[in-house]
DNA sequence: AATCCAACGATTTTT
DNA sequence: TCGTTGGATT
């Protein structure tokens, strides 16, 4: 089977270019561009960065880029680097860019910064002390490590919950920090002030799991590339273009993996627009993109300005908004189309009123034949949907909350991956702990710590840990069977694995491990719910070419491609609204303390502010034909009702352009005060050398880890907590066979016996 | 091992 | 107010 990545065809030599790049007739893709977006295509050689205002056609000018690359043959699909954040807009490149060249371009490395991390990442592992097939947590997973981790360092986890520890080691790793580069007193009173170490030891833990989280694949990326000069060359030698989506949107790890990347041959595009940065509160540096130019001297910045998406009302309240924002680059758009209506405000006596307002309006608009999908509801919290889907509800409107649990969130798709799981990685114990007593087969806590004592003693996974416990007498034998059994089935799914359609191979395990049956037997309303799920899980697994590259999916495309079902009214975030666009468009709930939120000022002051203040830019620009923002004077917060007043955003929308413009002198929001600017370090220039490790396995194979030999002798007397004293007969390893006094001869573990105290 | 109650805490969540 | 979670109880 030939790697159509492997990295032979990197030393190809680069096609030339066609009559020096310049096509006789300008191909027909590039008309009906605007001149600034066709220089935006064209402007191929040497940074640049698109600064492009939302609705300016930015997917255009980036799909219609990557194709000139392509038909001028600047580059081949191979050399070509195309990085996204979500999976849909990745989609989106690919569907696009085959659309204008005509056939679909094979061997380019276009993804979201994971998958192509964990692409590069699979490679080298062993670089950075991992083995190929390693895991990709979720963050079920990690906060669970995270807790066993605090418990073991005597942690009080209420005080510190595991959420709030797994943030700040996240923002260490969103900022390219390894533990190594931190000091204590980095992590502040943080888990009593202990969380750098709390950090080491995660790290620690995931390498002993064979695992990763979201954060290690861009992470480990950079250790390898810093440490590891020849494979980043290789990268150098075949990425002669890289291109970028949603720049703003990069933390500095991702900021640093680019920058390592571009080092080559330094055609580095971004795109991006820094008034539609939205999510700094995960790790993402607006500075980035503000520092574009520094960064990457002598870059071109070009500015779509020109918007094809809102009338002029929408787009000049919207701007004039953003205005009140101190870091931008700064951009001015305009529209060809007419001014249309102006921005409707409209206050409300409490949110149930807002929710039947704008339902009554919805209806309204029904009535004039908009079909719904054209209408969306966006807000700024999760909890704000509830009202309207209680009110539309009762006028029998369909809807539909966009967000939520996603498919393979749910529980028992998780449990039937863990099973997956454990079978591809054996060193997976988050994996295995998941399954092993599921469905119920009486291996509760108390095995499980032994298992653990047994793992932690030998250092070795929990699967290879009970495999050798069944091994011995220490076990009660009906336990001892059972543990026996499943781990037998487990290496014979194994086994099966790499001869059997991944399909078959679900179906088998979720059978035999009475997983099914589980859920067959249980009588709740949701049962047959979730072996639906089951089902529709193993269809999705035939798309696949094997386990592992389904797991990968899992793992890394987490979002399922929604159908476009039906003519519904969307309800959904301001985050969740990036991207899209709509007819119309209510914004409810303008109101200080709600949106702006009082946390997001609270945590980070005046950036906070700011990135409030984008995000009702983003909200504003996702209407095309109109945009009706809403505040209520009382909301009811937690249960008890709360006066409110209106948002100073309102006071911030030009009044020339707003529909009842409120009276001026919107109350600011009193106490609202700066708190110093957050630091915001990059790590020290130097790379940190790792020495190369090899671990040895491939993908399927179970490496045999040496046992140690234990340290004891036949005739050494021992004790052991359960059998009592008695002489060593026979050593295998780490096996010993003892006969015990009072309990006869018996198998057991040597980390379960201590030396006797010698008589006499 | 299951079930019940009290306490808590509740923005945003591309991967 | 309401859903989740963890401890305690049977």
């Amino acid at each position: 089977m030939s790697d159509p990545f492997a990295f032979e065809d990197s030393y190809e030599p680069a096609p030339q270019p066609l009559r020096a790049g310049v096509p006789l007739a300008p191909p027909a893709y590039l008309d009906g561009l605007n001149p600034i977006q066709r220089e935006a295509v064209e402007a191929q050689d040497g940074p640049v960065l698109v600064l492009a205002g939302a609705g300016t056609g930015k997917t255009r000018v980036l799909t219609t880029r990557l194709a000139h690359l392509l038909v001028t043959r600047r580059a081949s699909p191979w050399q070509l680097l195309a990085v996204t954040f979500t999976n849909k807009a990745a989609r989106e490149m690919r569907d696009r860019v085959a659309a204008l060249v005509g056939t679909p371009a094979e061997g380019w490395w276009l993804g979201t910064f994971h998958a192509l991390a964990a692409r590069i990442l699979r490679r080298h592992a062993e670089l950075v002390g991992l083995k190929s097939n390693f895991s990709i947590l979720d963050t079920d997973d990690q906060l669970r490590l995270i807790k066993q981790l605090l418990e073991a360092e005597n942690v009080d986890s209420k005080k510190w919950p595991a959420r709030m520890v797994l943030g700040v080691i996240e923002r260490w790793k969103d900022r390219g920090l390894t533990p190594d580069k931190l000091e204590a007193k980095d992590g502040g009173t943080v888990a009593g002030g202990r969380v750098v170490a709390l950090y080491a030891a995660y790290q620690e833990r995931l390498k002993t799991l064979n695992a990763c989280d979201f954060g290690d694949l861009l992470l480990h990326n950079l250790v390898l590339f810093q440490g590891h000069a020849d494979i980043l060359g290789e990268y150098h030698r075949r990425f002669r273009y890289i291109l970028v989506d949603e720049y703003q949107d990069t933390n500095v790890a991702q900021y640093l993996w680019l920058r390592l990347l571009a080092q080559g041959h330094r055609n580095l595009c971004c795109v991006g627009d820094e008034d539609q940065s939205i999510y700094g509160w995960r790790g993402a540096e607006i500075g980035n993109i503000l520092r574009f130019e520094h960064d990457f001297p002598g870059a071109r910045i070009i500015r779509l300005e020109q918007n094809y998406r809102s009338t002029g009302h929408i787009l000049a309240s919207a701007s004039g908004l953003i205005a009140h924002n101190k870091g931008r680059l700064g951009k001015t758009l305009w529209t060809g189309a007419g001014d249309g209506e102006q921005v409707r405000v409209r206050g409300h006596w409490d949110a149930d009123e807002e929710a039947r307002w704008i339902g009554d309006e919805i209806e309204a608009l029904q009535r004039a034949r908009v079909p719904l999908r054209q209408i969306a509801i966006l807000v700024r919290a999760g909890f704000q949907t509830r009202e309207f889907e209680d009110r539309f509800l009762t006028l029998g409107l369909p809807y539909r909350v966009v967000g939520g649990l996603r498919f393979y969130e749910r529980q028992e798709i998780r449990d039937a991956i863990a099973y997956l799981r454990v079978i591809v990685q054996p060193d997976d114990d988050l994996a295995f702990e998941r399954i092993v007593n599921l469905p119920k087969r009486g291996i509760g806590p108390a095995a499980l710590q032994m298992i653990n004592q047994v793992a932690r003693a030998q250092g070795i996974g929990q699967a290879e840990a009970a495999w050798r416990l069944t091994e011995t007498d220490e076990l009660k034998p009906k336990l001892r069977r059972t543990m026996r059994g499943l781990m037998e089935d487990f290496a014979r799914w194994r086994a099966l694995a790499p001869t059997l359609p991944q399909t078959e191979l679900v179906r088998l395990v979720l059978d035999e491990s009475g997983y099914t049956r589980m859920w067959q037997d249980d009588k709740s309303p949701e049962a047959p719910g979730r072996l639906e799920n089951l089902k529709e899980l193993v269809t999705a697994m035939a798309e696949f070419e094997n386990l592992q590259g389904f797991l990968e999916h899992v793992a890394l495309v987490m979002d399922t491609a929604e159908k476009p079902d039906g003519d519904m009214v969307s309800v959904m975030t301001l985050h969740g609204a990036k991207g899209l666009e709509f007819d119309h468009v209510f914004l409810p709930g303008w109101e200080e303390g709600l949106f702006p939120n009082q946390r997001a000022l609270e945590d980070t002051g005046i950036a906070g502010l700011e990135e409030e203040r984008r995000l009702a830019y983003v909200g504003l620009t996702r209407a095309r034909k109109s945009a009706t923002v809403c505040h209520a004077s009382r909301r009811r917060i937690f249960g008890n009702w709360m006066d409110a007043i209106p948002s100073r955003f309102l006071g911030e929308l030009p009044a020339d352009h707003i529909d009842d413009a409120p009276a001026a002198g919107f109350s600011v929001g009193a106490g609202f005060r700066e708190p110093p600017a957050p630091f915001v370090g990059f790590p020290a220039a130097r790379p940190p050398r790792q020495p190369p490790r090899t671990i040895e396995g491939a993908a399927w194979e179970v490496a045999p880890r040496p046992r140690p030999a234990t340290a004891y002798r036949p005739g050494a007397r021992v004790f052991h907590q359960k059998f009592g004293t008695g002489t060593v007969l026979a050593v295998d390893q780490d096996k010993l066979e003892i006969a015990f006094d009072h309990a006869g001869t018996k198998k057991v573990i040597d980390s379960f016996v201590t030396p006797a105290e010698r008589a006499g």
